[in-house]
DNA sequence: TGTAATGTATCGTAATGCGATCTAGTTCGC
DNA sequence: GCGAACTAGATCGCATTACGATACATTACA
């Protein structure tokens, strides 16, 4: 598909089908958190401390992380540190930094979570990567 | 990983960073449409309506296919028409239902974001698929 | 040392998505 | 053909989310 051609019917269908699985998948995952009493936002901050590649993260790196402005991020904290989910410890480097981590609770209820996204990815995984591989050309 | 088995850090990282790099593309795709003044939402409803296989959708049908509750796409719909978007015309076989279209306005903005959508999925899809490709085991 | 940069927090606002409820139109059982 | 059940869409109120703007403390640096 040259770039300087409208696109066609089937070039829209091809992208709205992306769509489509990708949005399937996003639902489980809400749905899934849900049954854990979470936020799809809880959810994905939990999986992104849990998931650091490099160490525990602070609230800059978090946001980094979710595509999302820092104070966003502040306030999605705040509400997972109410619930019990979350700890926040006060930076030894750096006195304005903050170091995220995850209760136990936090860490029982993510488990659970993980496990049935891994198993929902392998079911639905080979959908979207049918349709993803339609752009690759 | 059986699934009795506790997550070890890897599977952890490998769910984070996939859903980091599927983030990443939510994010471009934000900020595309928000360059096209129309919110996530209103995009991804014009590229349903128009990527739509089996004709013009209804409101439930299209509810169906963003996974969204119906009353939610009403609301979307209504937004989107008193944006000049898209139309909506009473059904000629249903006088409950009605169909939905866009307007030429609409039409040229969403266009121009499925060419840029198409060309960001050659380039953010490979990194999708790779990450998603690890759950194929 | 004083100024800029960084990390976090607070506040007000707009959009989203849903449950509950409503109205209008259609279908089905009798 | 008539009423009950069902379906499609619309309306309202509410909780959550994400953001811009702003503030404040800490750190870095010139």
């Amino acid at each position: 598909m040259s770039i300087s051609e409208r696109l066609t019917d089937s070039d829209y269908q091809r992208l709205a089908d992306f769509r489509h699985a990708l949005r399937k998948f996003l639902y489980f995952s809400e749905q899934a958190a849900a049954a854990e009493d979470l936020t799809p936002q809880q959810y994905q901050a939990m999986l992104a401390i849990r998931g650091s590649s490099v160490g525990p993260p602070n609230v800059t790196t978090l946001a980094d992380r979710l595509c999302l402005k820092h104070n966003t991020v502040v306030e999605l904290i705040q509400r997972l540190e109410k619930s019990g989910l979350i700890h926040k410890q006060p930076s030894p480097d750096d006195g304005r930094s903050v170091v995220l981590g995850l209760t136990d609770e936090g860490l029982s209820r993510l488990d659970r979570l993980a496990v049935s996204h891994t198993t929902e990815l392998k079911h639905i995984g080979p959908e979207i990567l049918k349709r993803l591989s339609k752009f690759s050309s």
